[in-house]
DNA sequence: TGTTTAGATTTTACCTATTGACTATTTCCG
DNA sequence: CGGAAATAGTCAATAGGTAAAATCTAAACA
């Protein structure tokens, strides 16, 4: 059993100064404090000696910052419907890690059940002082609720999806709308003619601003997107792989189809290969959220785009530093995603 | 800007009663300590009223825990080189979430990079009190660190994969041997009889369990590996590919493919596809590990191996807690895996 | 030699909550 | 009615640090 350390009184008692020497020894930066040289050293040599370590806790008391950045991120609950997302998170959290580790910042996991929100948790380890910042990822958030956080005036900054209205808000999000652009105007070029779309929630945003740089980009070409060949999923596998079956039982042609997730498109593929179709000769498919990566899919599927998670990871730990230093206010940055052509099994 | 609460003083004196009676109604459970049912109700109301949230680095000052549980992950560096395990990782902290939510445990994410161990930044978190236990996922850990942990008295479990020699440790990791050995039987009774092997790196535990697990079994029909049909790999895709283009190219006949990841699976696929063969009826593909809660390759791959990653994750977030309170002091669960027979395409 | 003054360190107060020891009041019982 | 015991609550010490103000020392100056 470790001894767990001593307490600055003891240190100061050791060297035979006032505690108050010690602190300032420790935590003044070289010349803003007068200490001779020969104290200083004295101290400092003690306190590798008996291996002193400062008590955090009486040092947050002190109304000191924690260096721990909260990320909320959906509870399982949710989290299971979008299973697709995980390596996003893994991977945004991935881009933190450097930054975080550099500036001595800690990273606690924050699960938002619906009670987080109605029981104000997130103001109440605000007040507790628990964490300096809050990030937030993936969770769908009401308006209302974006609001009052930001009235509080505690740095946070919302990342990926933001609620619907968000222009005086903090964010982090990516331009999905040029994304399904590119990987529209992509197809057109390879001659596709007959896309369908197997799209995300109506609801999020996201979905929109995708259908929407998909509906430009054909309109560019005086296409239009067919009603008949769009539909709704929960992003996962069985989806791309029942509207795959009920596209190719239909009657429309089919060319390539547009997935809103690598899952799905694994499941359009899986469909295709039961009907004997092959990628991308007969079919392409496209991803429009891939996971960057991860290159299963780039075997199979033409067309995808990819999430640059590990951007975002590491703007979104800067930024809410430079919140918390108060060296900006503001945060509203928006990443292109990353084309990738996928043709390379 | 919300106002940031008030100190036990302020309400105390709001209610004109000493700091140290609202600490006793606050804290002690109902019959320890005495005090009217009316002052009671005037404290409790008024704390509603100002809005009284205590300051919980006083708290904690005081010695009391942090209700901070550290899970220490690769870093990315590492963890890039083994993404498949990504997935696990959610679905691990997918299944300590409840219960750290009922316990009021909060998780830090502590990413253990080469100067974690060589800092011992560990030892620093337990001095500086952060954290009250620890938990160890997927890192390679030598023993004399994991000795030196243990002899700290400070609570800690390894999950999924140990130090080699870890009798006397504190571990939840999963049967492997036995997972394997079930896959080979499987196979084996469908009528397999050339059974090629895409192995895990073998200096890894679960790399030798596994192919013991596959010896039992192919030793109970009097069969044995065929040398030449085991491979090496860092469980990604290309592996997988590489290693069966290479088989097919060979003269040995081929009728199942073990692999030691889903990825790698994927890339077996992939391989067999371009040589038009198909998946299960021409050859069959298992993966040892794989994610639960994913089921694209289910489509694919006759039989998966499946790691119970949200048992073990609930089993660890209710074994961390009970070393914490002292009910236990001892640690050593091995979960089964899941078998699944993946024909469900 | 007496007075400043800069430099180095100490003193003291404070941050917020907890808890063991203590006081004051009331009740009970012989 | 006096003393013991129960009740309700307060006081003061404590935890481990920080920082403003105070003190002490010695050199510098007139």
């Amino acid at each position: 059993m470790i001894k767990s350390g001593c307490s600055i009184r003891d240190l100061a008692s050791y060297v035979q100064v006032a505690p108050s020497t010690v602190s300032r020894v420790l935590n003044s930066r070289r010349n803003n404090v007068r200490i001779t040289e020969e104290t200083r050293k004295r101290i400092l040599d003690a306190a590798q000696e008996l291996n002193y370590t400062p008590n955090i806790h009486a040092k947050r008391l002190f109304g000191k910052k924690t260096n721990i950045i909260g990320l909320l991120v959906p509870s399982y609950e949710k989290m299971r419907r979008h299973i697709f997302e995980d390596n996003h998170l893994v991977r945004i959290i991935s881009g933190m890690e450097q930054y975080f580790q550099e500036c001595k910042y800690n990273l606690l996991l924050l699960f938002n059940d619906d009670d987080f929100i109605k029981e104000k948790r997130y103001l109440k380890l605000f007040m507790e002082k628990q964490i300096d910042g809050l990030l937030i990822w993936g969770t769908r958030h009401d308006e209302a609720w974006a609001r009052e956080l930001h009235e509080t005036g505690f740095p946070y900054i919302f990342l990926t999806n933001t609620p619907d209205d968000c222009e005086s808000l903090n964010y982090i999000k990516i331009d999905y709308r040029q994304a399904a652009n590119d990987i529209t105007r992509l197809l057109l070029n390879k001659g596709h003619r007959h896309i369908a779309l197997i799209r995300g929630k109506p609801y999020l945003s996201i979905t929109r601003d995708q259908e929407q740089g998909i509906r430009e980009a054909l309109a560019a070409e005086s296409l239009t997107l067919d009603e008949n060949m769009i539909f709704d999923s929960k992003y996962q596998f069985d989806d791309g792989y029942a509207a795959t079956r009920q596209l190719l039982a239909g009657k429309h042609p089919v060319s390539a189809i547009i997935t809103a997730s690598d899952t799905m498109a694994a499941g359009v593929i899986a469909a295709l290969d039961k009907h004997n179709l092959r990628v991308p000769d007969d079919v392409a498919v496209a991803s429009l959220d891939s996971v960057e990566g991860l290159n299963e899919f780039n075997h199979l599927s033409p067309v995808t785009a990819k999430v640059p998670d590990l951007e975002i990871g590491g703007a979104a730990s800067r930024q809410i530093i430079r919140l918390i230093d108060g060296k900006i206010e503001r945060v509203q940055d928006v990443f292109p995603m990353k084309m990738v052509s996928g043709e390379t099994a």
